[in-house]
DNA sequence: GATAATAATTGTCAATAATACAATTAATCA
DNA sequence: TGATTAATTGTATTATTGACAATTATTATC
């Protein structure tokens, strides 16, 4: 006999629910959705949706965040998954939270409005359902944690950005303020910025040199350990 | 009107599968079960099971392990979600990884026989079942990575060990060659272990004094980097 | 009881990386 | 032309890492 399906076993709803943040050149975002249905209907919440039956969590993901802001190859990645039996009230609902880190400029506002969605400063977040507090937390710490050893903020940059942009970046993130001389040292010597003939001048008389990311290296030393942030914790 | 259910998705199992890591003094080793339900009976797999209604997948995670070691209080961590559609071909099932740390003199043989344990090194795999081969790579990487900074190893320790002991953990799973005089200057300089008055005998005719992890400091400098491993992906 | 054998313990020096700190430069505006 | 603003660049000090070998404690052997 050929058993077909595992017997008295619980079902149960599997979502995933998206941490994406932003950075709009001072201050690190989250881009949360005006929720349009039952419950907690209108109140703040991370996007998400269920993982269906032909795709696996990490294509769900890629699946609402393209829904949402109109981009693919995103970065993204599994944080957590949070299944505590009532944290939705609605039905038993596991939800897998992935952050994802998009370039601020490049997501289609057009999309995003269908979803009352709104760009957050991390330092003022809304009130949001459920657990959504708890992943946000969770995916600001991971951020802080992967920064500090791999190139990953330059997923959060245009494709020609400054030092000083890459630097206010750092200091958001880490809630700190980094030497410049020290900082910019430390970038050039990755090798991973390639240097530009033309500069920004908005923000300054004397203007900044653009930088493009070297995506060859990129590829090839993101796994390595970069030490950015020599001690991450140790800064405050 | 109140919804009670979220119509038209679709439920499915959600499972947790162990990676139990153990240190026989000598090499890095894994626990796998003898499958005792089909499909596939009979086949070596991790252990594993289904997360029940009422707890969350880390909970299923700690039952789990308990029912095979009888132990509770172990390290244990969340590593992934696989849900591959079909991986599993009886159900669409979704089964997250988790990872663990025991001591392998403390788990209950007894408990382990009944579903066929046994202890792999890691270098002498079997063949395993679905997706746990993939399961069992990305838990390795975690935790070199995560051993690289954190001193997460010490929970593969017994409460007595010496530095040799220690150095033969770290070198197995970098799979490299460390030096004495530095790897002893730098776990002593984390302050985390304490120097007992007896030796351990058998190893060597001069001894090793005994240490035991101060578990103050351990809970204390647990997130902190330690960079024991200064450039895990450079070694060899 | 002296000697050989085994593995643990300990120290130094050179190279590298991290940190602290300030003067100069390029452009704009008054 | 001079003042203002922010970008760019350099050096000296300290801390950490990495390479390398001699000494010590004990047991086994002659």
């Amino acid at each position: 006999m050929h058993i077909k399906r595992y017997t008295h076993q619980n079902r149960l709803l599997l979502a995933v629910d998206c941490i994406i943040f932003g950075f709009d050149g001072t201050h690190l975002k989250l881009l949360l959705i005006k929720r349009g249905f039952e419950p907690q209907k209108g109140r703040w919440s991370l996007m998400g949706g269920f993982v269906t039956h032909d795709e696996n969590p990490d294509h769900a993901a890629a699946r609402i965040l393209k829904q949402l802001t109109g981009l693919s190859d995103i970065y993204l990645e599994q944080l957590y998954a949070f299944g505590d039996p009532y944290r939705d009230p609605t039905e038993r609902t596991v939800s897998i939270a992935c952050f994802s880190l998009i370039d601020i400029n490049k997501y289609e506002e057009q999309i995003s409005h269908e979803y009352s969605a709104e760009w957050f400063p991390l330092k003022k977040l809304p009130s949001v359902i459920f657990d959504h507090k708890e992943m946000i937390e969770m995916a600001k710490e991971k951020l802080r944690y992967k920064a500090a050893f791999h190139p990953v903020l330059f997923e959060l940059l245009p494709d020609k950005f400054t030092l000083p942009q890459l630097q206010s970046l750092y200091e958001d993130v880490y809630d700190a303020i980094i030497d410049k001389r020290n900082f910019s040292r430390k970038i050039l010597s990755t090798g991973l910025v390639i240097k530009q003939k033309d500069k920004e001048k908005n923000g300054s008389k004397k203007g900044a040199y653009y930088y493009k990311l070297d995506k060859r290296k990129y590829q090839a030393k993101f796994d390595a350990f970069l030490h950015l942030i020599p001690n991450p914790n140790g800064l405050k």
